[in-house]
DNA sequence: CAAGCTATATGACGATAATCATATATCGTG
DNA sequence: CACGATATATGATTATCGTCATATAGCTTG
């Protein structure tokens, strides 16, 4: 059966956005492309209709997860620059983000299996690490240019192995303790809590 | 062909070691029992004989692979216990380690696989982290226990971030700025660098 | 309204995977 | 030295996967 032209093109964004989630659950290996293309509400041939092949949706679901996340972002920082950073952090160190990676951040998902990826999709995920990275600059405290850049790399990279490890872990205290800590620490610095 | 107990016990634990050293280059889905078996010079069909799945083998591996990290910390912090810290961030944070994982951290080489694996993976790899923090917590510096257990907890999850990011992207400048700056902040964590 | 274009469905193909049954050859033991 | 135990090799089995060829149905254009 067919359907209209732009039928397909909601269709072709379907299986992009459902790839989108899919992946960052289970994994690039985890899911086959027949059970996303079922999730999509299609069959598994017609798949090659819209894409060369796996890698090539993979590619293009890793840009749409981040940009998921710059716009998440971009929306705080717009709405209250000012609570945008800390309104990040603690969203990206709650429990919710680290029980849902489907909707969450795709480097912490993924992050380990990328290295291992296609070109195209490397390229991919640098461009957009660097567009979080540059985002989440101005947001973060800091006298100057260069101070801001380092402290948005560092705690990205706080962030995204915080969840890393509250995800690996089997332990719900030690995984709340991770998530929390993370927390405090990006929020206060420099603060030396307790004694 | 058979071979003497010895021989065979040393069979299995080659099995272990190449696994745990595949398993952190490819990833879990990476290798299949007949590459593991052959890169451990043997046929694939005598795998059962030693362990009951590959799952079965992979917890067994990863066990082994933190161990690995747990000795080279601890005799770090046998040799000089004031500068174990400080030589586990720069190497943790060298190109070197980015480029070998298969010789490195787990976490940083299967992070995002791990909260997706066994039960009895995720164990191990529990129990790994928490002694990996404890064995950390007294090099790090820090006036009392639980401001040592959050930095420990803390410098960990920013370096697992940042060892992910760094081979997730495929800029060599930008791989090297995330481990300089974090290298650099977690050595210097008040001091503000630059202007 | 007719003819062709095209998105999707069906089904197949080849490759690779994990697992297991059986054979074999050698080690350890009596 | 001979016999039983057993670690490994060989090969089969079953399942799953990515990919693609072909058929079909219904939109779209003239």
């Amino acid at each position: 059966m067919k359907v209209s032209r732009e039928q397909a093109t909601e269709n072709r964004e379907r299986i992009v956005q459902v790839a989108a989630k899919l992946f960052r659950e289970r994994g690039f290996d985890g899911i086959s492309v027949a059970d996303l293309m079922k999730s999509a509400g299609l069959t598994h041939g017609g798949f090659y209709g819209h894409f060369a092949s796996k890698e090539d949706l993979a590619a293009e679901a890793c840009g749409r997860a981040i940009d998921g996340s710059l716009q998440k972002w971009s929306a705080e920082a717009e709405k209250a620059p000012d609570k945008a950073f800390s309104k990040i952090i603690n969203s990206y160190l709650s429990e919710a983000h680290r029980d849902g990676p489907g909707c969450g951040c795709l480097v912490a998902a993924l992050g380990s299996d990328l290295g291992r990826q296609t070109p195209p999709i490397r390229r991919v995920v640098t461009e957009g690490i660097q567009a979080l990275v540059r985002l989440l600059m101005p947001l973060v405290p800091g006298k100057s240019k260069p101070a801001r850049r380092r402290k948005a790399l560092f705690d990205f990279a706080a962030m995204v192995g915080a969840v890393t490890i509250a995800r690996a872990v089997d332990d719900p205290r030690l995984s709340k303790e991770v998530l929390d800590t993370v927390a405090s620490s990006l929020s206060d610095p420099d603060k030396e809590r307790g004694h």
